[in-house]
DNA sequence: TTGACAATGAGAATCGTTATCATGATACTG
DNA sequence: CAGTATCATGATAACGATTCTCATTGTCAA
């Protein structure tokens, strides 16, 4: 099996931040880049078995995250999501389903993310807050749920 | 000291789910009015001290929240942070500095919401998703921190 | 191979939050 | 206005997600 761009890219960032890219680790990434939306340490644990244990998800999340090969967000229930970074999978925004609690990806339209980014730009002049990023979370219920 | 149209809308919320308004929540209630974005228990728990106990103040955040008086968001490090609602407070988004975690609430051009709105609205048909509400929160670092 | 150091796994510890339960306050009822 | 049902409170225990600790294992470089 031939490795993807994807998977080389993360290997040259780590290789970068003195990292080694073992095989617990490849597992993490593997099952958050097949995802289709950000996952819980709970939810790779169950999906990784026995491989890797959960305080090794933990720490594998944290280390990935210090390289910058993975973001988090904070979901329902006190619930942290990882997923990768936008660098790896392009910017989105999530669709958060208030009944069951999923999160999915949501690509938006070049024209519509540029007129957000204008809007916050706006916004943030106004209030002389230096905006580094955004997040537009979009809550209602998924097609399952609806 | 002449009771606020904002309390009086409290207390017929709270009446009307036969909730009592009592010295404690007036207090919780008093902490968030005051502030100028969510607060976590914590935080209520420092201004309030031992006036209100924090196993007191997550009761009432419940409660209030049942109510449909506040409204939680979560932010960094796993804090649960709370806001009176917005149908008391009128709709806006959070400033959330990277650095000192602090959020603070923004206020957007009436022009510029519905232009949010419309692009919701879009996104959520293309993803069958049942759009009800939208947070954007924009990250970057306050005025203080800059 | 050996030494140095990164990574791992298992469990303990921590921290925010929630549940429990005995006690105190409030509001109906007669 | 005494009795009682119900709600609210406060102290503390329990819980679950996450982080820390530390002894052990794996990896690379000399």
């Amino acid at each position: 099996m031939t490795k993807s761009t994807l998977d080389r890219e993360i290997e040259m960032r780590l290789y970068e931040h003195d990292v080694r890219y073992t095989k617990g680790r490849r597992a993490v990434v593997g099952s958050l880049a097949k995802a289709s939306g950000p996952m819980s340490a709970a939810e790779l644990s169950e999906e990784l078995g026995s491989d890797v244990p959960l305080s090794s998800i933990y720490r594998t999340l944290s280390v990935l995250e210090d390289s910058g090969v993975v973001e988090h967000h904070l979901g329902a229930k006190g619930l942290t999501r990882f997923e990768l970074a936008e660098w790896l999978t392009g910017h989105h925004h999530h669709l958060v389903c208030v009944e069951c609690g999923s999160v999915e990806d949501v690509d938006i339209p070049a024209r519509q993310e540029e007129s957000v980014r204008n809007l916050i730009s706006e916004i943030a002049a106004l209030a002389s807050f230096h905006a580094t990023d955004h997040a537009l979370e979009i809550e209602g219920r998924c097609a399952r749920c609806a």
